[in-house]
DNA sequence: TATTACTGACTAACAAGTCAGCAATATCGC
DNA sequence: GCGATATTGCTGACTTGTTAGTCAGTAATA
């Protein structure tokens, strides 16, 4: 009778798959409920092998952050700096597109990590500012530069914050990460905005 | 030699002033990462007392957001109500005022809890809802209502969705919560948003 | 003298982090 | 190939530290 063994050794997968596992646990609990047993029983091994790819509970709470980050926002924002569309298109295309995606992406759940436990976590929320907030805001403003160069936009633009886009995107993560239930019409506030926007930049 | 005594008796005052230590607590260090006991410190009790005035972490928990949201918010939105002014000078003043107010306000920390542990406590989240969120916007709505009637706003303005006006004051609050000491010219966003606000609604 | 707001030491429970031992695989000798 | 042996990924019971919540006793007021 070949028993199937008890479990099989896989010193690749396991930090991935740990990390996988917690981001699940974190984004149901938040970072202070969850426990470790919690996280290790999602990832169907044992508690100790945990500590045996990441050091404290801490440490694998970066490392989930990075990985999401790294894995899903890049994608998005390279996707907006490679465009051939003319300004307005590229407003009304990928940038909503964009926008509309966002809030009920993994990122969202990256935010209410942020918004809870970044306090106490000062190197993760430099970490995330660089790679994901100062490069989304530059490219929104690389962009602005290109519409007034080509004419598309009036010399003012220039002035625009780059959060004036994004205002609504965030009113919409928010709303969802509270109130879950409640109906808003986030498609309708965000073309609102860039309709309004659209307006005040052209030339 | 008449001795100082150890503590005096002030049933009336306690519940208030754990509530507000509890407060700045909660501010500080989150919901899970404070101790009650910290929160007695900060009210200069003992643990024990505060357990008698609130039954579990939870119960004050509840107390301190629904205290916070009745003394605070409460004010702001009558403000708010109770105008004579035309719609943009109404929009220029007292509306910006408060745009303004918000972010740096005892209400974003509220708001930080209910990002963090709104999920565990649904019933709070309605509370917040019904007390805040849905009054809040209901006072914009009839603002905008008013506006028509007047003359001042097309009649597309009823379509305009009220979040529209408090998008950038969330982007704000959020901003502060996350990157606390990286520089956003809030006011800048608020006026632009109000201006574009004003061209699109205008007869 | 009676009442009760208040103290602070205690308990109970839970969760992070450790580690001795086990069992799955890699390696070696034949 | 194949069994013996070495290596190490993995387990799960254990320790340790922390904190919510209790309660017998004390001292301030009525």
């Amino acid at each position: 009778m070949p028993q199937q063994p008890k479990y099989q050794r896989r010193k690749e997968d396991r930090p991935q798959e740990i990390a996988d596992a917690a981001f699940e646990a974190f984004a149901e609990n938040g970072y202070a409920a969850t426990r470790i047993d919690d996280v290790a029983r999602r990832a169907g091994i044992s508690k100790g092998l945990t500590y045996l790819y990441y050091k404290t509970k801490e440490e694998l709470f970066k490392a989930v952050v990075k990985n999401v980050v790294i894995r899903r926002v890049d994608a998005l924002i390279v996707d907006v700096e490679t465009s051939a569309l003319s300004s307005e298109e590229f407003i009304r295309g990928p940038l909503l597109d964009f926008m509309k995606k966002v809030p009920g992406s993994p990122v969202a759940i990256v935010i209410r990590l942020l918004i809870s436990e970044g306090p106490r976590h000062p190197d993760l929320v430099e970490y995330y500012y660089e790679n994901v907030v100062a490069r989304g805001l530059g490219a929104i403003r690389g962009f602005l530069e290109r519409g007034v160069e080509r004419g598309e936009f009036r010399r003012e633009a220039l002035e625009l914050q780059p959060h004036q886009f994004l205002a609504p995107m965030m009113l919409s993560m928010i709303w969802r990460l509270i109130f879950t239930d409640k109906p808003l019409d986030t498609d309708n506030l965000m073309e609102t905005q860039l309709d309004m926007l659209l307006t005040h930049l052209r030339a």
